[in-house]
DNA sequence: GTAAAAAGTAGTAACGATTACTATTTTGAG
DNA sequence: CTCAAAATAGTAATCGTTACTACTTTTTAC
């Protein structure tokens, strides 16, 4: 990885120290705490290169914002609507909608793009 | 479906017509066509009345713009990162990669939370 | 080492999809 | 019909993201 400037380093480093999927607007903040001075548009161009060299992965669940995941190998996600966490799931070998609903404990609802439902402790609330 | 205004008839007809997974810019200049005089913020609200009312889905691939769907049977989709084109997909009912690798004949890339890759046509156009 | 070229950065301005707002029109119950 | 509630057209505002500019750091060539 092409990595030479301090603040790509950060955002990386921060990137890989969270399994969060965060905002754009989080990496920023948590880069701050490292390098204070780092502008916003820095974390954006960085992304957008390391997105583009596959070193980290971009995501849409259609809230309004782009996650990043520092977790590049081929797994896919679970976003709860109701809370707006984003889960990490590992690739479903079998019957996909029964493989999410044991494993995550969610109630999956594949309509759309997205797998996304309400995870576990929504459920709970709401039930 | 209460439907009542002549415009919310003339969006969900627009949705009705058409299996590209449109735009709200495409969906209002259609309605345009037959409603000269409706509004883009019409278009908007209605949109979010109609999928709150789970008579259409929104789907969120990632290029930015929200696309919306009239057929609200579940059902997932396939997103051209190349092209653009959104794809239907039937739920597959066993190993998802091979599903959708025999069933659309793309190269599917499950990283993220979007089934997206490349369709079969930029394939041909890239190999 | 040094100088010029290339790439990266901070800070700010601009963009554009979406949402909010307002005055006006349409709808529907009594 | 009448009037309140709901919808609309048109426009202004919002805000995540991108573009731009002057400046700094890194790389390359000598």
């Amino acid at each position: 990885m092409r990595n030479y400037s301090k603040q790509r380093e950060v955002i990386v480093e921060v990137l890989r120290s969270t399994d969060t999927h965060p905002t754009v607007q989080w990496v920023y903040e948590k880069c701050r705490e490292k390098l204070p001075k780092i502008s916003l548009g820095t974390v954006y161009r960085n992304l957008t290169e390391l997105k583009k060299d596959g070193d980290v992965l971009e995501l849409s669940v259609g809230d309004g914002f782009q996650h990043y995941d520092g977790d590049v190998k081929e797994h896919m996600h679970f976003y709860c609507h109701n809370c707006g966490t984003i889960l990490d799931c590992e690739m479903p070998k079998n019957n996909l909608k029964d493989f999410l609903q044991n494993k995550l404990n969610c109630e999956v609802n594949l309509s759309g793009y997205v797998f996304s439902g309400l995870c576990s402790s929504c459920i709970n609330l709401n039930g």
